[in-house]
RNA sequence: GGGCGGUUAGCUCAGUGGUAGAGCGGCUGGUUUACACCCAGUAGGUCGGAGGUUCGAAACCUUCACCGCCCA
């Protein structure tokens, strides 16, 4: 075999790999495997959307799952898809229109407009699924679904009209959230509220029947006066009582209206007043509702003023006619003052701009099984990973109101309702009707999510569902969990996909594990507009599809947000390349074997050493998994492979690959195999591409890693000792570790051989002495248990004795100041453990093991500093 | 206003009652035949404040402050 090089180069080595695999048909699910199943389906990305890191991080970790299962033996299916995005795609459209062709697609027309935006999807739709493919997510393509798939289409059309027929879905006339950019209605999950500054206008309303007596009203909004049909104060408030029943003059649009009373207004609140405008505010449609009021509605759906009545005002945009509205109150004399007001306004998800809270006809879903979709969670059917979003589910559920499921959109699932011409009289269902001539079919579509909440199942065939469904494990983020993660609960406990009637049968899913949010370095979200988010493409070039997805996930914690810098990526391509390197070494000793003989009689301390922290990483890799703590998972790894095998176990072995004794090398050269082997079937989840390029070169198995069974634990129960071993070999370290800090204190250059004296009585390190000299990079470690420092060597206390430099201090003063420090330091020690040993109550009532301890080190430490003190006397 | 997170080294974060940790960054030395995407060494912390529980608290409880998110 080629020498391999010194630094990987995962472009010639990933693509070649995925090529394999899809060659192979590896990520292929066979609904009808004996294998139990595992199954995760992706969160649909928008059919024009790219590449984020968002998408990394989710799609990282949902490939970790399935390649996991794979190799524990699961049967795997991971679903991709794509998602149609409604308003989001047909807003991208319509703006490329508007700036190429100056048109909208009213001038286009439906059919015209949906033929534009197909010939946009072919264009930039499934860019994600080739960069998804570069990542190494090793998705069921075979299964690939798409929201607005013929089937799929016809199944969220089915339920609509299941829903409409169970009396669930209906039509209504009801206030909703309208966003006069897109001019659409939203659901209220799409409305975000933010504090805004503006102003608070006080308006004076002549009291009709009392000329010259004024009711001031505290309003942010003096440009829907015009719809004003009452005024509202609550009944206790003793300061308008006698206004009850009188009416006030409507400063613009003059007119009078009514005064009444209700409990939903707030006393505290501006002057106490409200001027209630059904058709523009939430709360005060209802009031109106109470009271029989008229409804006055003085908005085009565009955000214009609608009020011919006030000509000034009309046409205007509301923010200036909230500007200009406020200057007609002044010249009339009606605006009493202005403050400088900070209140939350809803703005849209969509659009970014501030919602409108207007009436209009709608499709609504009063949501079925809310009460059952609280229990599942609540009594562990479902769990959430981290468990605290149980609860943030639960509240919504709590509280949830009706769906708003229609969207003036064209870009979707055409609501399948039709209206008699002429008539009032509606048609639901999936087929048109016999006789179209006679009827309009609905202009909306449905809102997208209305779509994704049967993603769980609608993506399967019925045999495919029988194997897969429910799935194992959602993988998605926290902003999604009312949007997606709770409506598919509802879905799965409504429509039944599963084989019985039984909840655990049809839940969508027995985990969902909730990623963080990737912020940049400044702590701000990544945005298109902010231009923070990395190009992915440039860095899986620089850094590999591994290094990118092993750096992310060792700086994600579950369960929080994700500061990203680049240089945690550079980390994870550093990782590889020392993975690489670390194969490189054992390849250059000859060939490995796949099943390394491993005798344990024969083995050296320091195999049992790194064999051992193997197995306590293996059990803690376990237990990471179980609490999907990726980010403990990928440490152990690093440090395993990094510290434990690299620096001390390869370093010390050299000892013995360069060694005489036959025996010795090839036990330790199996031991290395033994460690790969096993390691790269660890790293594979996280790393897939490098971890089978190397099971490859070396040879480790016949078939692909993906498919290799997760390393066991190896038993060591037949090696004698092995703790008083491992104690041997951490002494051992420690003793290394003193005195490469003896040499680096004396300002010996790090690459110089020098000799070292072990002054002590432990037998044990005979044997030892060359792998301790290697560690030093010493000329010689010479072990005289009576040494006599001749003129102050510098000297090291450590578990084995004490260390020391073969030469003379060339520095006195600075070596005494060295040891008055580690005196200090050591002294600082021992007084806080004798302190705890004076005190009664801690010997009393502390476990006898801790006790014990302290007593030891009380010990230990107090030969220490007496052997540093003669070291210290001997230089004055 | 209600709920949920967080506050540990310059930075990013681990750390579930028993001697405060890692990586990065800083500093010092090094082309020691796997790796300079590297190796060795090192400085740097009254664990946000105040109370409490305990023999013992970064961790458990109470409270306050500040930061962030979700819902009104």
């Amino acid at each position: 075999m080629a020498e391999l090089p010194k630094r990987y180069d995962p472009n010639s080595v990933e693509p070649k790999w995925y090529r394999r695999w899809m060659d192979d048909r590896d990520f292929v699910a066979n609904s009808k495997s004996s294998k139990p199943p595992f199954s995760i389906v992706m969160p649909p990305p928008n059919i024009t959307g790219v590449l984020t890191l968002g998408h990394v991080l989710n799609d990282t970790i949902q490939d970790i799952l399935s390649r996991r299962a794979r190799m524990q033996g699961f049967e795997v299916l991971w679903l991709p898809g794509m998602d149609h995005a409604g308003i989001g795609t047909q807003t991208a459209v319509e703006k490329y229109l508007r700036r190429t062709e100056n048109k909208t697609r009213h001038d286009l027309g439906r059919e015209e407009f949906l033929r534009r935006v197909l010939e946009w999807q072919d264009k930039h739709g499934g860019i994600i699924i080739e960069q998804l493919k570069r990542l190494g997510c090793s998705c069921d393509w075979s299964r690939q679904r798409y929201t607005l798939d013929e089937n799929y289409a016809r199944a969220v059309q089915k339920v609509f009209v299941d829903l409409y027929n169970k009396g669930l879905i209906y039509r209504g006339r009801r206030m909703i959230n309208w966003d006069p950019a897109a001019q659409t209605a939203l659901s209220d999950e799409e409305v975000i509220s933010k504090p805004q500054k503006g102003k608070l206008y006080f308006v004076r309303y002549e009291i009709v029947e009392e000329p010259g007596r004024f009711l001031e009203v505290a309003t942010t909004r003096p440009e829907t006066i015009m719809a004003d049909t009452a005024m509202a104060f609550h009944p206790g408030d003793e300061r308008y009582v006698s206004l009850l029943g009188k009416h006030a003059w409507r400063p613009l649009a003059r007119e009078k209206i009514p005064i009444l009373a209700d409990e939903a207004i707030d006393p505290e609140f501006g002057t106490g007043v409200l001027k209630v405008t059904p058709a523009h505010d939430a709360l005060d449609f209802e009031i109106g509702q109470r009271h029989s009021l008229p409804i006055v509605d003085v908005l085009h759906a565009d955000g214009r003023i609608n009020c011919l009545a006030v000509p000034e005002l009309d046409e205007l945009d509301r923010f200036e006619a909230r500007e200009k509205a406020a200057e007609l109150l002044q010249a009339r004399g009606a605006l009493a003052k202005t403050e400088p007001y900070e209140n939350n306004v809803g703005f849209s998800d969509r659009s970014d701009v501030p919602i409108e809270p207007r009436i209009s006809e709608q499709w609504f879903l009063r949501y079925p099984k809310t009460k059952e979709a609280l229990a599942v969670v609540r009594d562990h059917l479902i769990r959430c990973f981290p468990a605290h979003w149980e609860k943030v589910y639960a509240q919504w559920l709590e509280n949830i109101r009706d769906w708003c499921v229609s969207r003036q959109v064209w870009w979707g699932h055409r609501i399948p309702a039709w209206y008699r011409k002429q008539k009032s009289e509606i048609y639901v269902g999936v087929e048109a009707p016999p006789d179209p001539e006679n009827w309009i079919q609905d202009s909306d579509t449905l809102d997208t999510w209305f779509s994704s909440w049967l993603w769980a199942y609608e993506t399967m065939d019925n045999e495919t569902r029988r194997k897969f469904y429910p799935t194992s494990v959602l993988v998605t983020a926290p902003e999604i969990i009312f949007f997606w993660v709770a409506r598919m609960i509802i879905a799965g406990l409504e429509f039944k996909p599963g084989r019985s009637d039984r909840d655990e049968d049809n839940i969508p899913f027995r985990h969902v594990y909730f990623t963080g949010l990737i912020r940049d370095k400044l702590g701000r979200k990544m945005s298109k507009s902010l231009g923070n988010s990395p190009d992915l493409l440039e860095l899986i070039d620089k850094c590999g599809a591994d290094g990118l997805r092993f750096g992310l996930m060792r700086i994600a914690p579950s369960g929080q947000d994700i500061r990203y810098d680049e240089k945690q990526i550079e980390e994870g391509r550093n990782f590889a390349t020392k993975l690489w390197n670390a194969a490189r070494l054992r390849q250059m000793h000859g060939p490995s074997s796949a099943e390394p003989q491993i005798d344990s009689s024969k083995l050296s301390i320091y195999a049992i050493e790194v064999l051992s922290r193997l197995n306590e990483t293996i059990d803690a890799i376990d237990a990471a998994y179980r609490d999907y703590q990726f980010n403990a998972v990928a440490q152990r790894l690093y440090d395993f492979v990094w510290s434990d095998y690299c620096d001390w176990f390869v370093e010390g072995a050299k000892t013995e690959i360069f060694g005489e004794d036959d025996a010795k090398k090839k036990s330790t050269l199996a031991t290395m195999d033994f460690v790969l082997s096993a390691t790269l079937r660890l790293l594979h989840p996280f790393m897939p591409h490098i971890t089978e390029e190397l099971w490859s070169l070396l040879g480790f198995g016949e078939a692909s890693i993906q498919f290799a069974a997760p390393p066991q634990k190896i038993a060591l129960d037949d090696v004698a000792d092995v703790p008083g071993k491992r104690d041997c070999v951490s002494a051992i370290y420690e003793t290394v570790r003193a005195g490469r800090n003896l040499r680096a204190e004396s300002k010996l250059q790090s690459n110089r051989k020098i000799g070292f004296i072990l002054r002590t009585e432990e037998k044990i390190i005979l044997g030892q002495l060359p792998t301790l000299a290697r560690l030093l990079n010493a000329e010689e470690v010479r072990l005289d248990p009576k040494y006599q420092a001749p003129a102050g060597n510098p000297v090291a206390i450590t578990p084995l004795g004490e260390i020391l430099l073969a030469i003379a201090a060339t520095d006195k003063a600075r070596e005494r100041e060295r040891l008055d420090k580690e005196i200090a330091k050591i002294e600082n020690e021992l007084r806080t453990a004798e302190n705890k040993l004076k005190n009664k109550s801690f010997v009393d009532r502390a476990p006898a093991p801790v006790v014990d301890e302290h007593r030891k080190r009380v010990k230990d430490l107090s030969a220490q500093l007496a052997k540093l003190k003669q070291a210290r006397d001997s230089l004055s």
